[in-house]
DNA sequence: TTGTACGCGTTATCAT
DNA sequence: ATGATAACGCGTACAA
């Protein structure tokens, strides 16, 4: 059989195609019985709607999309959780699409707005390098949340949710130094991938210099890899026994991500050295994994379900009143783990 | 601007709608000279062909998708990723589709299955528990990848590519018994959870038998709530914070999951007890953590990677020869780790 | 090589 | 309350 239309259904109940439409979409203006009897018959031949058709007919949806680069990122789960639980609140329906990594988001963006006749958009993490021009086009509201932006791009032209980098990897390292410590590692993404890796790497250097350290480039540490994950805890894993290897003397090291940290701790730990004891160390994002592990991890926290539920706000005021550029950036919490230890006599 | 269709972009070249769809879809009956002026207009109108509209005229497409049922589980992240290079390597798009926890995974197909014109259907993971009637609606082909099926499916009506969740749990715990535990508690599933922790329950419970090791009640431990997932670590601490304070005798623990062994070794560690001396703790899935934690942790491996590659293998083999029931068990890997401990004097 | 016209399955408008 | 019919945007058979 092949598979049963709408035209099917109505010539089985005898009525017309508007009608059996009507059943299908609650229409008020249909007789109860004869709607009875259309879901019935429905039912009884496995009949289903053809969504394409449906979207190419409708002149809207009540589909709000999150797109989401490379999901494999954990950081991402909580706030997923969070975003579809405030859209259906809302009474939205809630779409996932994963960008690939060489695809272009925007470009995505474009197409599944036609298609799926979008109400709303939430760009969710990656990094915006494209012209104005591309962004403009977008007609369909939408937000940037928890992503970099290039600065080539006209802060006036989106609205976005994020989070300093730049300040709250400061914020760390700065700590670090707090705590008495000279010989900072960092373990950073390659140079070349434009990523937030790049605003964390940039707060550690500041930070480093007003408090008068001088940046050793050999404790600033990476690896390009195409088969390692940069935040994974392979990479940190790896990069931090080389860092090992090359006998450079370090106190502490700022991993870039939670997972990295959590490698970078098992390489030490594998070296025979203890944490916070020989070194001190410290991860970035607030992951469950950083107040799992032993020790517990020192740690950047994003308010990540703060940051979500502000996201659909904002893009409820885009679609409602017509709001635009609106950016919110949240404060994120230095999380003291037992990862980190006092140089200063006087603490210890 | 009303966003422009394929009309506009036929108007505007002076050409009829066909030379612009052959242009779009690379026929080979069109000249050179007009195809570059209808590319050129299309890319400065910025025409975006509708999906729908094509998916709707379409009669096939060369989309395999792959459903997956709460994608917060990191465990799947490492098999969709080599899922996805496998579909690329064979030629076709891949389509990760998201179906939510309360959300009817065939249904969820079927409608797919219309609006997509799939070639074929990955179910990742997630637990069957369908009539066969529901099942055998499917037109397309499609194959089960790591989860769990209903007893009450015949066999015959799926393809799939598993791990016998009952046997590495028994391994896993028989390994514990071997190491001369007698009071193994384990950290499982809400009984009424129709998942595989049923099955890593069972064979936990068979393993004590054969050793002949009686099973105290109180050593099952699990915990309703539902704002705790149950594969998630603070779940894992939870449920081993009530254990410890039960103050029953126990000297393991069985996590049916890594993550959940993880939020283990927290509690225990919280209760200043150290990890293997006090309590050996084995966990499941053989997820990065295990290797990356301190202590690593015991677990079984599933050989993720192979699964993945086989899936898609079978998967191609149903489109492409008509296959049909194949089925192929996975053995997994007891990875043993450092925190678990022989309590046997020889091996002391 | 190119253009015209039809149909994909649905919703919506307009009669009835 | 219901049915015929015109779109929606595109691909393609067929004619030119």
């Amino acid at each position: 059989m092949e598979t049963a239309t709408i035209k099917d259904i109505a010539r089985i109940c005898g009525v017309g195609v508007s009608t059996v439409s009507r059943a299908i979409n609650n229409h008020p203006d249909i007789n109860e019985k004869t709607k009875n009897l259309i879901m019935q018959t429905i039912a009884e031949h496995n009949y289903i709607p053809n969504n394409s058709a449906r979207n190419l007919k409708r002149s809207e949806s009540n589909t709000i999309a999150v797109l989401i680069k490379g999901i494999s990122n954990p950081f991402f789960n909580n706030m997923l959780k969070v975003l579809e639980h405030e859209i259906h609140r809302n009474k939205y329906s809630f779409l996932l699409h994963r960008v690939e990594e060489q695809e272009d988001e925007i470009e995505v963006a474009l197409l599944l707005e036609k298609e799926k006749r979008l109400k709303g958009i939430v760009f969710l993490g990656g990094y915006f390098s494209h012209s104005e021009e591309k962004l403009n086009q977008l007609k369909v509201p939408f937000i940037l949340s928890t992503g970099g932006v290039t600065e080539k791009i006209d802060k006036e032209c989106y609205s976005s949710v994020t989070v300093d980098d730049y300040k709250e990897s400061y914020k760390m390292a700065d700590y670090l130094c707090k705590l008495g410590h000279k010989r900072i590692a960092i373990i950073a993404a390659p140079p070349e991938e434009e990523c937030i890796g790049k605003l964390r790497l940039q707060g550690y250097l500041k930070a480093l210099e007003d408090n008068q350290i001088p940046c050793d480039p050999n404790l600033v540490r990476y690896k390009r890899d195409n088969t390692l994950d940069t935040f994974s805890m392979k990479y940190g894993y790896e990069v931090t026994k080389e860092l090992l290897q090359a006998e450079k003397e370090f106190t502490a090291v700022f991993a870039i991500s939670d997972s990295i940290a959590v490698g970078a701790c098992k390489a030490i730990s594998e070296a025979g050295k203890n944490i916070p004891e020989d070194y001190s160390v410290a991860g970035y994002d607030g992951m469950d994994i950083a107040f799992y592990y032993i020790p517990s991890i020192t740690t950047i926290r994003q308010p990540v379900e703060e940051m979500a539920e502000e996201t659909i706000r904002i893009l409820f005021d885009i679609i409602e009143y017509g709001s635009t550029n609106i950016r919110k950036d949240f404060p994120a919490e230095l999380v003291i783990g037992q990862s980190t230890k006092s140089l200063i006599k006087a603490e210890m």
